[in-house]
DNA sequence: GTTAGGG
DNA sequence: CCCTAAC
């Protein structure tokens, strides 16, 4: 039996289609990343800065254009790194098969090595194509996905970098890996009329919504489905997903099997894995890693030996890391069609214009226009994102290496992502500061701004969708493309919302509710639905069968893993109203009561919802109105809160008292 | 199934 | 909003 070697990429950086991320507006960007149609990557490879043909595609890694992968770079190892190959070396090998592994991540310093492109096949819903071109790249073992490109979608990376070589004896370390600042990225020159036609097509479409209950609920409703407070998502949705992973983690190995774990750990925040694969940290961080893992592996049935998964780790905040369901079969959005020039490997580097078009290619510059404001002027050339963790058999072919990245890619770009603000480091949480708050306008400190794709935890859509326009965004593991080994592992784009027929989630069903203020039905399931023009945008689905056989199925179970988190849905002014004057009314601890009998209709309001509510509600009564965060509940509300909650607390310990010398009596 | 409370 | 204990 052949040993296979297998080679392991981890992708840390990225830079993203321009008009894909915003830099303002996090839930924006991440509807437009979502909309985007960034579903149908063609991840093109190419070595020492040739493009490898199609041809080439399934060629071996290790006889790829005539170079071996692995042998491209040994120059850029880093002494400080040796150490991460002692995992590596003392891991044992499964199956008779030797890890080799090369840990891309994101560097600026673009050295020559290899490169990956992958090309975004976005479609919009008119048939048109679009796609926006990335290019990767290791550099010193690690890699950088670019994306340079117009304001139209199409983007071609120009990153370069080495890949460096480790066999599982001979594991030479990891590579520099510096991850890419915003000064980093900010250091080309800029175009600016590219800057501020991206947006453009990759607004929204219209999202008419019902709305039952007059303009408060509309206003509500509307923001409800499109705001995204990540700062709740930030505090509190990071840990429940992660934990319902973390009890599925114990199937991390399935079949025969294993987890590439040894080299990124370092970098991911990770635990330890303990021998039958339990995780032994608890950090809360984490656990989206075993999510990962659980992913990676459970797809690993594809082949007996092949396994591509990847894994992603989380790079900022605290957000859990695997949130990327609505990345593949995602709706196109409609509207322009952009156009998409083959072939192009250069172009301006995609960037987000920060604020009110400025014109100024200087990053981190302030000018003042004529109406006397300052503007902030930020040339946001690539982001950070999670980094990717790719395990591919050496003998795997450099369309399936393609592909596998493309995967992975393709799973965080589709998957559901936001924007983050770093400032000098830290993270900038509070979404309704102003610029110059944040201290983001000083020009001093311009130069520490960085914005990262995060994973989202708000994975879910919008409730609150027009059944013209469904958008939903649903998990992207629709089960019928990548369970369908022959055909592309690209889902097929559809012209609607794919809702995977098996999900044992009722995603749509139980979020969207016939309450009052809720959307029409999802529209139907249709999967099989396949676009005329899904061959033509899935052009590396003509593979051999080794070649398909190491096609990770992406995103496959990600969502079937944990159970579905309901959609936040803040309470509206009018809605605290209600409960409000419900629980005056009944008091504290008759929340089934208060539910009947003012939230009857609701049915995504639970009693616990509103019981929560009322915790809230007291606790943002007590605190300083600058504390408050979301939409303000008028002080008048929060006054009755304050006395309600006063008024039955009391009333309860007096029942309480009551029942207890009634008690007494009665011994 | 409800309630209460911690996360 | 989730989870769980307690009832």
């Amino acid at each position: 039996m052949v040993l296979q070697k297998r080679l392991d990429y981890e992708l840390i950086g990225y830079q993203v289609p321009k008009g894909s991320r915003s830099a303002r507006g996090k839930s924006v960007a991440r509807r437009k990343s979502e909309d985007n149609g960034m579903f149908a990557f063609e991840l093109l490879a190419t070595v020492a800065g040739k493009l490898l043909s199609e041809e080439e595609n399934d060629r071996p890694l290790t006889n790829c254009n005539g170079k071996t992968l692995h042998s491209i770079t040994k120059e850029s190892v880093k002494e400080e790194h040796k150490d991460e190959e002692k995992p590596l070396k003392t891991e044992p090998c499964d199956q008779g098969s030797c890890d080799e592994s090369i840990l891309i991540s994101d560097v600026d310093q673009l050295r020559q090595a290899q490169n990956f492109v992958v090309r975004n096949h976005g479609q919009t819903s008119s048939g048109e194509v679009s796609y926006p071109i990335f290019k990767s790249s290791c550099v010193g073992n690690k890699s950088e996905i670019r994306a340079n490109g117009d304001a139209f979608g199409n983007y071609a990376g120009s990153a370069r970098g080495d890949c460096n070589e480790r066999h599982s004896r001979s594991f030479s370390g990891y590579g520099e890996g510096k991850v890419s600042t915003l000064r980093d990225l900010m250091e080309e020159d800029v175009k600016p009329t590219a800057l501020v036609s991206s947006d453009s097509s990759v607004e929204l479409p219209p999202c008419p919504v019902r709305t039952p209950k007059g303009d408060s609920f509309t206003k509500h409703v509307n923001n409800m489905g499109i705001v995204s407070r990540d700062d709740d998502e930030n505090s509190s949705g990071c840990t429940q997903p992660s934990k319902a992973n973390a009890k599925a983690y114990r199937t991390q190995r399935i079949g025969n099997k294993r987890i590439k774990r040894s080299v990124a750990y370092k970098y991911w925040k990770a635990p330890t894995i303990s021998k039958d694969g339990q995780p032994s940290n608890t950090d809360p961080d984490v656990k989206p890693v075993y999510r990962n893992k659980k992913m990676c592996c459970t797809r690993r049935r594809i082949g007996p030996q092949i396994c591509t998964p990847f894994k992603k780790r989380k790079l900022v905040g605290t957000s859990s890391f695997l949130t990327s369901e609505g990345g593949i079969s995602r709706e196109y959005i409609s509207g322009p069609p952009e156009k998409f020039i083959k072939g192009e490997t250069t172009g301006s580097v995609a960037s987000v214009h920060g604020v009110h078009g400025a014109s100024s290619s200087l990053s981190g510059q302030k000018s003042s226009t004529e109406s006397g404001e300052f503007h902030v002027k930020l040339n946001i050339k690539s982001f950070r994102v999670p980094e990717l963790f790719i395990e591919i058999p050496e003998d795997a072919t450099v369309g399936s290496l393609k592909r596998t990245v493309m995967e992975a890619v393709t799973a965080i770009l589709g998957g559901g992502l936001r924007v983050g603000v770093l400032l000098q480091g830290k993270k900038v949480r509070d979404d309704d500061k102003t610029l110059l708050q944040a201290g983001i306008s000083h020009h001093d400190k311009i130069d520490s701004l960085g914005f990262t794709l995060e994973p989202n935890t708000a994975h879910t859509p919008p409730p609150l969708q027009s059944s013209e326009e469904p958008a939903l965004l649903l998990p992207c593991d629709a089960p019928k493309p990548l369970s369908r080994l022959p055909a592309s592992p690209l889902p097929n784009p559809v012209d609607g919302p794919v809702v995977p027929s098996d999900h044992p989630l009722a995603i749509t069903g139980s979020l969207i509710e016939s309450d009052q203020d809720s959307a029409p039905t999802p529209p139907e399931v249709s999967l099989d639905k396949t676009s005329p023009n899904s061959q033509a945008l899935v052009p590396v689905a003509a593979m051999n069968v080794e070649a398909l056989a190491v096609v990770p199925l992406p995103r496959k179970l990600r969502r079937n893993e944990l159970v579905q988190r309901r959609i936040r849905r803040p309470f509206s002014v009018s809605e605290v109203e209600a409960l409000v004057q419900a629980v005056e009314k009944l008091g504290t601890g008759r929340w089934r009561d208060v539910k009947l009998r003012a939230f009857d209709n609701a049915k995504h309001r639970t009693y616990v919802d509103l019981k929560d509510k009322w915790k809230t509600l007291v606790h943002t009564a007590r605190i300083s109105p600058q504390q408050r965060r979301g939409e303000p509940v008028p002080q008048e509300l929060l006054d009755r809160v304050l006395s309600a909650h006063a008024y039955w607390s009391q009333h309860q310990a007096k029942l309480h008292v009551k029942q207890q010398s009634e008690a007494c009596l009665l011994l």
